[in-house]
DNA sequence: CAATGGTTTAACCTTTGAGTTAATCCGTGT
DNA sequence: ACACGGATTAACTCAAAGGTTAAACCATTG
């Protein structure tokens, strides 16, 4: 019998990840996943059950692959404003190369809540050691009081969002110019630093 | 003959509006929405043609309705450090009292991408005014430098973001907890405004 | 080499969902 | 009173999509 080299089942995970991505759980059709992987749609079925079962094994493997990856940094045992820079250059570098995870993750969670709380024991995400760190410095007089929550937010926000929002924001602000786009987000690895880090460094 | 009161029209374009707001395009099934307002599925198409049809009426209608009331406080003649409070208490308020919208459309957005400049020509969204603006104070020495899109695209990220990353912002800072979230949105409207100021603010 | 058993496929089944049709309802003008 | 015509409906059509089945394929092993 043929060992269970998996090459096919990864196959298909990656084959169904692009068009899940591109196309959103409703949106996406089995066939179309079988055509992008090269095989037959009864064979999706063999090796995940249903298009359920098929999206959830895609939809962890995507986050679990993506959002630690990137809340690592926030744990390093850097100061605080490295840590920021860092931060932001490594998030907005990783989303340049998958700049529709971000709303992939967003919608679907926002479309099916339960399917969270799971994933999230699953992979452990702790922001406790970051919120230490914020409070210390604010004890130590060295930034400007915040809560620590609030500038996590703000962190990812100034991150994400570009990504989420650049169907409007290329129209709006960069004449729908893709250039002018991918140099903005480019700029933006140093300037959204600078900017979180000017708001809360005490001067 | 009866006259073409309207109500019902309008009335479908509430039902569907709700529906293709919680559900997406893909998700949406025109059965629902003629559910949901109460009336026969044929007369969905009676009165829009089809699903496409009825969809980019609610989506033209919700952006029309949404992003220009928003963006109009940039083109108030405050100053600029009032505007910046305005427009994000204004925003996050108007948000609050429509937490889905945002996802939808940048969803949406994303995901038929011509639809977009189309809207645009109707609106007319024109962030000029607020960048002289900026450039003036920039000019006058009152600010730090920034690139007045940056900043734009900051003040709509910090707005925005607590909005479509919800679910997973509440889960992991928040306990999962409704209230505590709620009150976090509250504060972020002085906080969010604080923040950004405090980042161009010179001292 | 033939039996075994995991892998893969073509063809089929079933359900669902968008859209159509033909008939009915009912307010209005004559 | 009744004919006209827009509004509304029940019942239908048709294509697409998820899922199943039974057979074929082929590498391993006794």
């Amino acid at each position: 019998m043929k060992i269970n080299d998996s090459t096919t089942e990864s196959n298909i995970m990656e084959a169904a990840k692009r068009i899940f991505v591109l196309k959103g759980f409703e949106g996406a059709r089995m066939q179309e996943i079988a055509d992008e992987a090269g095989i037959n749609k009864a064979l999706l079925h063999y090796y995940f059950r249903s298009k359920d079962k098929l999206f959830e094994a895609v939809f962890i493997d995507a986050f679990v692959k993506f959002v630690p990856t990137i809340l690592i940094t926030l744990n390093s045992n850097s100061p605080l404003f490295r840590k920021i820079e860092v931060f932001v250059d490594h998030y907005i570098d990783v989303l340049s190369k998958n700049p529709f995870i971000p709303g992939f993750i967003l919608h679907e969670l926002g479309h099916n809540t339960e399917r969270l709380s799971k994933i999230i024991r699953t992979v452990g995400l702790n922001p406790d050691l970051f919120v230490e760190q914020v409070k210390a410095e604010i004890e130590a007089g060295s930034i400007n009081p915040i809560d620590p929550r609030d500038l996590l937010v703000n962190m990812l926000a100034m991150c994400i969002f570009p990504f989420v929002g650049k169907p409007i924001l290329k129209v709006v602000l960069f004449k729908n110019n893709e250039e002018e786009y991918h140099e903005f987000l480019n700029r933006r690895k140093i300037a959204a630093a600078q900017f979180i880090i000017n708001s809360i460094k005490k001067r």
